[in-house]
DNA sequence: AGCGAACTGGGTACAGTGTTCGCAATATCG
DNA sequence: CGATATTGCGAACACTGTACCCAGTTCGCT
């Protein structure tokens, strides 16, 4: 019989033979300790075992191919927010969530674009799950109401956490600021505006004073949040 | 001088020596063809010559780098969307736009992971752009307006659509029907209801209908996209 | 018309990837 | 005290992107 292929249902390590030298947490820690200082592209089995101290293939006795790497670095992350507590009332609750969950995805990069993919999950995320299931203590929704605002409510986190990190991402990965990318470009935003092709979109590229804000997305998010809050809310019950 | 880094803006090929046997279209259509049929790892620089018939370093005479290919592709995709016309008044109109995206990214699941990046954005990108900024023609926003309320419905159907396709992509990448996964889970479920640890989470599961419906994913998107524009429409002046 | 410059096609090579297989050493159970 | 399960790990395989060549082709200019 094989041995069954989610890994939260396998046992962490045998009763007979020699004491496994590590532990499951020792390598998700290890991927995104990595991942945080170079990028989801540098973790690869031979670094983790590096970081480690131990032979590449070794690693296989705790996991069983790499995505198995993945979903705990997964797990391990969402461990961050264990200790969380929501303010009353389910408006200031998805607030909190949907900032904790930027403010996550924004200090580990990597972690939205993995979000692809049936997840298994682990421990810490179900945690996570429960406790964002109870924002809506005391309101007597049914099941599938709760999760229709919960759907778009992270749909519109994960969409726009995605966009930001186009920028932030493509800066680490190139080494340019987005000053350096901009020269790079050259004659690129003038030759689109002046083709004559895009009119409205040239009215934007010289009107709009967002893009050019420090904090521009912070009060993106922060706007967004507020239109997709007003909208849960035209749909539920009472309010 | 080295050429310019945006390939938007470097000529296609030299006046001087032999015709090139091919263009960046053909290029750009080879990784779409592949990347439909067999998902986006498949297309390496050796498949894509393999498909086009030529030898692989030959590709480095249309492209400087793998992620121009990958830009061309994005193009070339967004070209799908030309010949489209919007219906009157922002609401329907911003439902439209939102209806293709969705099916685009559908039609090639590949697409919507490749977001992350700072875009350089082909002509058929700025077309639609173009096209997108049109749905507030007569409406007398100005440009941050505009901004902000594209930013949010795009930001809710890119995480949408992703949280979608981690279910099909998941399947093609296995093989496996999503029964055959629910199978293959076998004890995970239960054991989580079991623990008594997640009691929120354990009810819905039980009384949740939406995730059991075939058309589970067209109804979440057409509910949270009514929930967005609503949260939208409170935001805009006069409505 | 003829020549040099610009350009295309493509082979070779290199450093990296995930994972399978086999084997020696070791700890526990019956 | 075996028998058995488990761990650590090196070797090997089939892939990846792309830098660096060199030969052959065609245009532009004199």
């Amino acid at each position: 019989m094989p041995d069954h292929p989610v890994i939260w249902m396998r046992p962490e390590h045998g009763t007979r033979g020699p004491k496994p030298t590590h532990g499951r947490r020792d390598v998700a820690a290890a991927g995104v300790r990595i991942a945080d200082a170079e990028g989801i592209d540098a973790v690869s089995m031979r670094r983790i075992a590096a970081e480690l101290g131990t032979g590449t293939t070794s690693l296989y006795r705790y996991v069983s191919k790499k995505d198995d790497v993945l979903e705990l670095m997964r797990d391990e992350v969402m461990g961050e927010l264990r200790g969380t507590t929501l303010p009353a009332g389910w408006r200031p609750g998805l607030r909190t969530i949907a900032f904790l969950l930027r403010e996550t995805a924004l200090r580990h990069p990597w972690l939205p674009p993995l979000t692809s993919g049936r997840a298994n999950h682990g421990p810490n995320s179900l945690w996570w799950m429960e406790l964002t299931l109870s924002a809506f203590d005391g309101m007597d929704l049914d099941a599938d109401e709760m999760l229709a605002a919960l759907t778009t409510l992270s749909a519109f986190v994960l969409g726009h956490v995605l966009a930001e990190l186009g920028d932030r991402e493509a800066a680490r990965r190139t080494g340019l600021t987005h000053e350096q990318w901009m020269e790079q470009q050259g004659e690129y935003g003038p030759s689109i505006m002046g083709s004559g092709r895009y009119p409205r979109l040239t009215r934007v590229m010289i009107e709009a004073e967002t893009p050019h804000a420090a904090d521009r997305q912070d009060r993106q998010f922060e706007a967004g949040l507020a239109r997709v809050l007003d909208g849960l809310a035209a749909h539920l019950p009472g309010n």
